[in-house]
DNA sequence: CGTTCACATCGACTTCAGTCGATGTGAAGA
DNA sequence: TCTTCACATCGACTGAAGTCGATGTGAACG
């Protein structure tokens, strides 16, 4: 758990969390997401790719595009399980 | 909302709120924390000086003893936020 | 008031993670 | 197939953060 709160522990990370949740279909190119945060291009393959690892988002290739998605049922187990820390026994 | 979950994404910190959480009165003394955990007492210490910084735990001194209490509120909120991003247009 | 105990702070070391320029890769188009 | 484009990977640098021994602090106890 603490790995996974590492992962989403970084403002670049973040960022892209929302831009991607807040695109149209819930999914982004990453052509789009690169120009949009203020950091180069390897930086933000970078943080996809260690979003990807962790399973937040899922990358699909469409021709020379990758785009991603949210996936909703990591980010809500996490929040619960940060949530779950505000009841006694936890 | 970045810096909050930088502060949760360490074992430590973790096992020290688990720990306080589960206490009985869910409260806990820092002479009871430092063993239970395999780091010295400067680190434990360290920790739970990050941890009362950030608004996660409280700290109240009793003679010399320091008694720590979770914030719930704060765990709760934190929770939330992380698990928002499972919605479109997070 | 000196001692002891619980805890915080300090100083130094070390590991780790973010960052970017340069380069590799693989698909599309001419 | 040669070029171009989108993205990943590499190598190196840098600042941040965890860790611990040594030391400071402040309350209890005699």
């Amino acid at each position: 758990m603490a790995g996974d709160l590492k992962v989403l522990a970084d403002p670049v990370r973040l960022r892209l969390l929302s831009l991607i949740a807040a695109s149209e279909a819930s999914e982004a190119c990453a052509c789009d997401l690169v120009p949009s945060l203020g950091r180069s291009q390897p930086t933000v393959s970078h943080h996809l790719s260690v979003l990807t690892a962790a399973g937040f988002v899922t990358r699909e290739q469409r021709g020379r595009w990758a785009w991603y998605r949210v996936v909703p049922e990591r980010m809500a187990a996490l929040g619960h399980a940060v949530a779950a820390f505000s009841d006694a026994r936890g």
